[in-house]
This record gives C-alpha cells, sequence and structure tokens, in this order.
DNA sequence: AGAGATGATTCTAT
DNA sequence: ATAGAATCATCTCT
C-alpha cells in the first residue's frame, strides 16, 4: 500500500517532464523554475490528493475545490490517466478474454430446442413432443400428464423470461449507475472514457456469468423435467385380456411368419383401441392419436413375443395350442356354416371373442385340414377346446410321427423356423409371403 | 417379498 | 427403417 505513493510520484514525474502542453504551464505555476520545484509542487499536489480521504467532510470539499482549480490539475490528470491506463492494462492484459462463449453457445441451444428461448411453441422440442406422445399413451391419467407437463414447461419458460428480463434491466440500470458514478468521479480522481468503457464491459461480463447461470438452471429444470417425464414412460400398463388374446391370435395364426405388415399392424392397433380405449386409454380421446400410440405398442408387442418365443418355444408351447385350437374351432365353425350357407370364403368375424378379423384360419388349422381332409368332423364344432387340441394333437401324431412334445413343436414352425430359429424371411410381411412358399407349404395368409 | 411376466428402451446389425 | 438381442422397470401373481 505505501508503495502506491511512492510509484504515484515517480510516475507523475517522470510523465510530466515528457508531456509538451505541462511545461508551459509550469513556470506560472509557483514561479520555481527549477526542476526540483516543480517536482515539489507536484508532491504537494499528490500529497493533498492522497490525503483527502483522511479530512473532514468540509476540510475535504475545500481541497477538492482548490484542487479543481489548479492550473494545472487538466496535466496531472491526464498524466495520471496516462499512467493507470498502462498499468491497468497490463495487470488485465492477462486474465481477459477466457471464452465462455461455447457454453454459452451450447446452452443457448439447448434453450432454443426445448423451445424455452425463441419463439413460442406448444410443447418444446420434437424430442420432448414424442416422449409427451409416448408417454401419453402409458397412465390411465396420460393425457393429465401431458398437459402436466407442457404446463410445467411453460412455467420454466415463463420465469426464464421474467428472470432473463430482470437481470437485463439491472444490467442496464447498474451499468448506467457506474458510468454516472464514473463520470462524477473523473473530475476528482484519474479516470478515463477508455477506463469507463472498459468497466461498463467488465459488467456486462459479470452480468452475462450470472445469465449464463441463469440459462443453466433453466436447462437443468428442462431436464429434470424431461427425466420425470421419460421417466413415467417405463410406468407400463399390461394390455387387457382382449387385446392380447387377438395379438396373440394374429401371432399363432402366423406363427411361420410372424411379422405384420404396416397395415395389419394398424388394422391390429384399431382392434386393440376397441377395447383398449375403455380401460387404459380411456381419456386420450383423440383417436389417431390412440392409434398411432398403439401401432408402436402393437410393434413392441410383436416384437417382444417373437423374440421370446423363439428363446422358449416350450415354454409356450400351451399357449400355442390353445390359440391354434382356437383358431382352428372358428375356422371350422365357419367352414361349416360355409358349408351350410354356400360361401366358404366368408371371412370369420364373428369366431370366437376378439378374434382378429382375417380371412386365413391360420397355420395350424390349414395343416390339419389339408392333411386330414375329411377326418375333421364338423360334429366336433362346438367342444371344449381341450377335447380339439386332443384331437389336433392326435392327428398330427398320425400323419406326422411325431412324439406328442415334439409334434407340438413341430406343429407351429415347420416352415417358419429354420435351424438357426430364426424365422424365414423376417424383413417380408406375412400379407405377401403365401404365395412364394414352397409346393409342401399350406401356410395362407389372405389377410389385409 | 420375491419370482416371473411383460411392456419399454437401447444398442447393434442388416 | 426395422428386427434381434439384451436389459431395464414395472406389474401381477403367489
Amino acid at each position: 500500500m505505501d508503495d502506491q505513493p511512492r510509484l504515484m510520484h515517480a510516475h507523475a514525474a517522470v510523465g510530466m517532464s515528457g508531456h509538451p502542453g505541462l511545461s508551459q504551464h509550469i513556470p506560472d505555476n509557483t514561479g520555481a523554475t527549477d526542476g526540483d520545484g516543480r517536482k515539489q509542487d507536484i508532491g504537494d499536489i499528490l500529497q493533498q490528493i492522497m490525503t483527502i480521504t483522511d479530512q473532514s467532510l468540509d476540510e475535504a470539499q475545500a481541497r477538492k475545490h482548490a484542487l479543481n482549480c489548479h492550473r494545472m490539475k487538466p496535466a496531472l490528470f491526464n498524466v495520471l490517466c496516462d499512467v493507470k491506463e498502462k498499468t491497468v492494462l497490463s495487470i488485465r492484459g492477462a486474465q481477459e478474454e477466457e471464452s465462455p462463449d461455447a457454453q454459452l453457445m451450447r446452452l443457448d441451444n439447448m434453450l432454443l430446442a426445448e423451445g424455452v428461448s425463441g419463439p413460442e411453441k406448444g410443447g418444446g422440442s420434437a424430442a420432448a413432443a414424442a416422449a409427451a406422445a409416448a408417454s401419453a399413451g402409458v397412465g390411465a391419467d396420460n393425457s393429465t400428464e401431458h398437459s402436466d407437463y407442457r404446463a410445467k414447461l411453460t412455467q420454466i419458460r415463463q420465469i426464464y423470461h421474467t428472470e432473463l428480463e430482470k437481470y437485463e434491466q439491472a444490467c442496464n440500470e447498474f451499468t448506467t449507475h457506474v458510468m454516472n458514478l464514473l463520470r462524477e468521479q473523473s473530475r476528482t480522481r484519474p479516470i478515463s472514457p477508455k477506463e469507463i468503457e472498459r468497466m461498463v464491459n467488465i459488467i456486462h461480463r459479470k452480468f452475462s456469468s450470472i445469465q449464463m447461470q441463469l440459462k443453466q438452471s433453466t436447462c437443468e429444470a428442462v431436464m429434470i423435467l424431461r427425466s420425470r417425464f421419460l421417466d413415467a414412460r417405463r410406468k407400463r400398463r399390461n394390455f387387457n385380456k382382449q387385446a392380447t388374446e387377438i395379438l396373440n391370435e394374429y401371432f399363432y395364426s402366423h406363427l411361420s411368419n410372424p411379422y405384420p405388415s404396416e397395415e395389419a399392424k394398424e388394422e391390429l392397433a384399431k382392434k386393440c383401441s376397441i377395447t383398449m380405449s375403455q380401460t387404459s386409454f380411456k381419456n386420450l380421446t383423440d383417436p389417431k392419436c390412440l392409434n398411432d400410440i398403439l401401432y408402436i405398442f402393437v410393434s413392441n408387442w410383436f416384437g417382444n413375443k417373437r423374440i421370446r418365443y423363439k428363446k422358449n418355444i416350450g415354454k409356450f408351447q400351451e399357449e400355442a395350442n390353445i390359440y391354434a385350437a382356437r383358431t382352428a374351432v372358428s375356422a371350422a365353425s365357419v367352414s361349416a356354416h360355409g358349408s351350410q350357407t354356400n360361401s366358404p370364403s366368408t371371412p370369420n368375424s364373428a369366431g370366437s371373442a376378439g378374434s382378429f378379423n382375417m380371412s386365413n384360419s391360420g397355420d395350424l388349422f390349414m395343416s390339419v385340414q389339408s392333411l386330414n381332409g375329411d377326418s375333421y368332423q364338423s360334429s366336433q364344432v362346438g367342444a371344449n377346446v381341450q377335447s380339439q387340441v386332443d384331437t389336433l394333437r392326435h392327428v398330427i401324431s398320425q400323419t406326422g410321427g411325431y412324439s406328442d412334445g415334439l409334434a407340438a413343436n413341430q406343429m407351429y414352425s415347420p416352415q417358419g423356423i429354420n435351424a438357426n430359429g430364426g424365422w424365414q424371411d423376417p424383413t417380408t410381411p406375412s400379407s405377401v409371403t403365401s404365395p412364394t412358399e414352397g409346393p409342401g407349404s399350406v401356410h395362407s395368409d389372405t389377410s389385409n
């Protein structure tokens, strides 16, 4: 601290000796013509400046006035400004300009993507909207969740904009205030306009770092909101029984190629939506939205089903038998009806409960029919499922010569599952596979 | 409470 | 873009 006066002394003395305009004033100053006298004079002035804060207010005011009126004041002021300029620059030069721009840009981009900053739009980003749409189908109170999400996002948006406005206003106010203050003080201490400008920059930087914090916490809030919302997506609700039956029936009746085409999936989604809309999705009023969601559900369901069936065929055997038998029963009933009504190709839309509306009777049943022609008796139509299964097993074991367990296995996957356990040509939609199958194929899929 | 079932998600390959 | 595979997370049943 005590170095400074001496430093100022030295600088001032050196600065002034080289100052072209100052030498003119000096002889008038005290009447002294030698350099020592000048130094003495400046030293006095500086001394007065240094001690000005130690004095009482009145005294100080008087001194201030005296100093302001002093003839050498402008020259000294300029010199002090120069000196200060140089020292301040050398101090600041090193530490300025580390750029937080990259992070700020990232935050800005994110806020823009999330729909917090930028033009107002309904539900935020595409991703968030998709998440919202997907999750809207999950819970019973899904649409409430959806609007909840949007409401919270709007809330964050509002808070962000309010705070941003506040910061901007505060920044402007503070800048103006500081500028006025510095301008005011520049009358009594060496403050150049350049320095004021620099101070304004410093203030802006400080405020922009605050702004960055605001942006950061806004981003965090959005992330938290989103993660909470995405978590809600995992909250699953099982399909109801009818919907599962619809899907299972399709699956087991297309076991050789359980890849429903887009249209088939849409139709399955529609079928499921009838039952689902009354239970799990009763709050989802938009049928288009419901179908879209169910389409995804159907896709998921088939994906899971295929993989799990393939992994453990034995486990699903019983289920396969039941659905095969059911299909057989309904198909037989159609066929029986057909022979009576002379319309054998009529699709079974009134068959077993919840059955998918397809003209196809299913792989298994077609196998049985083609293999056994007249052995499947219409008198058995309406008999209980178990007896149907037994009959079918019996028929298969007779014609195929497989043992019971193996027969069942072979029953459902003769054409479809290859040695690797994969279905043939999984990418081909089931609706277009049948005509290209081999001569021994009995797969018939005329749905859609 | 724990096991198993099941829908959803993510990653990789095609 | 879609399927398979692995995995996660939740639901349901015992």
